[in-house]
DNA sequence: GTCTATAATTAGATAGAC
DNA sequence: GTCTATCTAATTATAGAC
């Protein structure tokens, strides 16, 4: 259990981690700097560089293990034959990962332009199968006559940035509870996709 | 109107003002410096500060100028009083005035929180007038029974949310026009406003 | 694994010549 | 109004001691 005073790999990378996502969140990437994150992980700049080989690697680590993240808790779910319930599943789905995470959505949304090209197609490519998930889903009621929609491609896009739109405003401490949130949107998306009205 | 050589004011401002615009959209506002905005209009990097007081000014004045042509434009039209007409009026004015402007609008949520205290209270007073106008929208038609709505504060951020998200995707290249485009979103934002179906 | 020290570069902003 | 030169401070990243 004896450890060299000062050495503590199993636990410095994590804070490392934490520190550098709420940072760059508040801040912005670019305006954060590799001393800001050793300061607040209670370290000096160079003990960093244990840990990642420069801060564009430390951005991407972050982003990529959010949308890991995403693409796991998503494929977890059984499928749902039914279209609007899988649409509703979705939604809430969608809405709680996001609000439980808001320092790793606002990362994945803003900072895409400070990728290298390398990393950038990555992240892009992860976006891209999460979106299809949803496009599959819409195509799937279209075909049944469930959903009425003009264009697959242009709704899927736009749900998701009406969903994705709700971590800009809410706040545990506001009016409305998670849950009431959820079903507020989900009226919306059930009326946008076309739904016939209860 | 002989002019000293080398003297510009009155082309130079703008010339600045664009070219932070575009590069900031491009790059972030904190990771372009002085020095790049000069060398994309062709002046030393001194001679910016004939023009702003500082970067964050410069940054400011962007946005308010963003802000205040928005507004402008928007209160430029007649009312309307049949709200479901009035909804897809602003449906499609603030998707064309969006896409018209990618970078402004780019760098109008993005930079939020490059903006000081001070400065970003302006810019926050003035998307929440332009927000209350949809919501006053909504509100008028769900008192008619023309929309089905279970929060108006909600749908207005969530259709505002929807519509702009178009901006991340839509190239003039693509598939559709901006006219085709504004139809499909017409039709989800009154799906998703409750409007009965046709 | 972390520290101190430092290399090499760049940043925002200003002063004074023209 | 613009230029050159410069100040001061901060940046990423590395080297070597412990």
């Amino acid at each position: 259990m004896a450890r060299t005073q000062g050495s503590h790999s199993d636990v410095t990378g994590p804070r490392i981690r934490a520190a550098a996502q709420s940072l760059f969140a508040r801040h912005g990437y670019a305006a954060v700097s590799m001393r800001q994150i050793a300061a607040e992980v209670g370290v000096q700049a160079g003990a960093l560089y244990n840990y990642t080989p420069d801060k564009q690697t430390l951005l991407f680590d972050l982003m990529k293990q959010h949308m890991d993240d995403l693409m796991a808790a998503l494929e977890a779910q059984e499928p749902l034959n039914d279209p609007l319930a899988a649409l509703e599943r979705f939604t809430r789905f969608h809405m709680s990962f996001h609000l439980e995470r808001p320092d790793a959505v606002f990362i994945a949304y803003m900072e895409l332009r400070n990728l290298s090209e390398d990393h950038f197609v990555q992240v892009e490519a992860l976006r891209q199968r999460y979106e299809a998930v949803l496009a599959d889903i819409l195509r799937e009621g279209q075909g049944q006559g469930v959903f009425v929609l003009s264009d697959v491609a242009v709704a899927t896009r736009a749900v998701i940035a009406m969903l994705t739109g709700v971590t800009t405003w809410y706040r545990d401490s506001g009016a409305l509870s998670q849950n009431e949130v959820e079903e507020v949107y989900w009226q919306m998306v059930r009326g946008a996709a076309g739904a016939s009205q209860v």
